[in-house]
DNA sequence: CGGCGCGATGTTCACGTGAACAATGCCTGG
DNA sequence: CCAGGCATTGTTCACGTGAACATCGCGCCG
């Protein structure tokens, strides 16, 4: 095969310029339509376009000639002419924030492989910065776009906090939110990761956990947080003051600052592994070894952290099945047409040992 | 504004059922028309148009009773039917093989939200496995959908190597490819980048520097190999035989634990962030010290490179910029219709100096 | 005072596809 | 030998939009 044969914009190979038709000095026509490859192959368009769909009851011979004429061609079916049939354009939107954290891009591209595995398109609407304003024009555009369907990457309640609401009609899916009453929602199990990383710890003989949380409006952190306090006080242990981080290395470096002065502080639990590393170099510049004097667990497990000096111990996600199951309860949506059934599909998440964590020194 | 309005399958709120049109028992009419919007306003559907378009020549009052009737109906243009109309989807297609590297998923974002800025939306194409057959198949689909454009993140010569070649009509522009002799490549200046972190490390009084190399399939990673190579040359110093990693911090470590055993090696240019972070992590495990015993620079400066153990020196990609340059040269093509333009467009490096090189010990 | 021009609106049609129905021709059973 | 049936192919039309052209009515100018 011969990518020539693509022809998305190219004008057929042979020149054939539809001259005699309307469009006097306006815009060519550049593509090959089924009328073309009928006229070539000397059936009607119905043929060609059977013999497109793989109908049945096409004669031998004459699928035979359908084929060379669109391959002489280069007959591509026009999607929007499909899409316009059919009432749908087998295409899923996903909006999301930033694809800059690791989670995210990485649950994109599940949901990329997987929609496309099903046949489906994906179409990114990136939201640059979270104002009120900004997701609503990407919600706008969204109605305007091509798609079937959307996935929701973000905190659902920075909508709901607005004047703004997802329409209950619409084939929805949501990713890091609660609104699994509303909405279909599916997730990491957060509450599950956070504990398994806390009850590590503990059982590692610490007297507590420290936590040092992502960004207050992240559902995931909140949720995280949520998870630690309690293991902390279902196991009868003190609660000490949280961390306020915003997910980036940076800002775990300068919670680890203030960290490396508390010397009560014998294990920390991050609520993503860039910032454990900042927590790592904070540590290091301290003298403060990682785990003689304090242990580092994190969050997400990015291919990074096994080489963290130490390799990190982490809370594993796994985010292609995250994006998986998101395309899987869209596609449910669209083809038993039913509305949004609410309820929350939760991923499990699983405790990957490394060396940032031992029993307390002292 | 409420996102019920967006209404992108739902039924209208009034449910109003084409009753008495065609379509019998088969699929029900889901999405309100221009025609309906035209029998409730008391116009022509043409008047919907233009009003829907924002032509001139529609007087208020009219306009008015429209828009009433839109808001009423929760209509939406419908873009299937446009793209149609239009000959175009406003829709550009990115091929890339895997959004889990830092600089594709950055290159995407900017991409992204570039064309949202410019009334585009962006189609994402992955190729989980970068076999012919995947490749193939990846670009058969990309025929076969609603894209005007197309933007290609990977090694060209991967695909001009077996029988696939890039439609000479179509709009493309390719990142990461020395293709620029036959299409519209943008990318970052590999060669400059890896010749600032050579001459950095030189001008230390660093011998010669030693070099870590990304996949051989990589086009940037043979760049930055090259001009590794060429700078020791013109510099008259030896070229330290080639140390071979995946992109990945593993096999960054698995190059160090070789090195940390080199006792004439001073400085190793590793070709990206996390392929150092390995290194950093060999060294440290070994004793040598970053950067007394030995200077570390990256390439691309990941965020979280600020935090390595040490700092780490590295070369700052701006992928932003690659984004938008390659939007803007995919629009150009459109715009003007004409060919891809062949030509290399190169978006310049900066060295980022930070903890992890220094002059050498001894 | 009548015709002309122009602004506002309506009508028609094509974009490319594929479902529904129609037509054609060949084969078989009575 | 003819009718009926089936396999194959053709014809018509609608999907929703918007350009091109047609029409209508009003005001202005000669």
């Amino acid at each position: 095969m011969d990518l020539h044969d693509l022809n998305l914009q190219a004008p057929p190979p042979g020149g054939a310029q539809r001259g005699g038709s309307g469009i006097p000095g306006g815009r060519r026509k550049q593509r090959v339509s089924m009328a073309d490859v009928a006229k070539l192959a000397g059936v009607s368009s119905q043929t060609v376009s059977r013999v497109s769909n793989g109908h049945p009851g096409v004669f031998g011979g004459t699928r035979e000639q359908v084929l060379a004429a669109m391959r002489t061609l280069g007959y591509r079916p026009n999607s929007a002419a499909r899409a316009l049939r059919y009432g749908q354009f087998n295409t899923i939107g996903v909006i999301l924030f930033s694809l800059a954290s690791t989670g995210n891009s990485r649950t994109v591209e599940a949901i990329a492989t997987q929609a496309a595995a099903e046949g489906y398109g994906i179409t990114l609407i990136p939201i640059d910065v979270p104002t009120q304003d900004n997701v609503l024009g990407a919600f706008t555009r969204m109605g305007e776009l091509a798609v079937d369907a959307v996935i929701v990457i973000m905190e659902i309640h920075l909508l709901d906090s607005g004047r703004v609401t997802l329409p209950p009609g619409v084939h929805v899916v949501v990713v890091d939110s609660d609104a699994g009453d509303r909405y279909s929602v599916v997730d990491t199990d957060q509450a599950e990761g956070a504990r398994l990383a806390v009850r590590h710890l503990l059982a590692l003989g610490h007297q507590t956990v420290w936590h040092l949380t992502g960004p207050h409006s992240s559902f995931a952190s909140q949720r995280r947080a949520e998870a630690w306090r309690r293991t902390l006080r279902e196991a009868g242990r003190p609660v000490p003051p949280v961390l306020h981080g915003d997910w980036s290395a940076d800002s775990g470096y300068a919670a680890g600052l203030a960290l490396a002065e508390e010397p009560g502080c014998t294990a920390v639990f991050a609520a993503n592994d860039q910032m454990a590393l900042g927590l790592l170099r904070a540590f290091h510049e301290h003298g403060r070894a990682v785990p003689e004097d304090i242990s580092v667990v994190g969050f997400d497990d990015i291919p990074d952290s096994s080489c963290f000096i130490p390799p990190l111990t982490t809370v594993h996600q796994d985010f292609a099945e995250v994006g998986r199951r998101c395309v899987q309860g869209v596609l449910r949506q669209i083809r038993e047409g039913g509305e949004a059934r609410p309820g929350t599909d939760l991923v499990p998440t699983r405790l990957v040992t490394r060396a940032s964590t031992a029993p307390p020194g002292r």
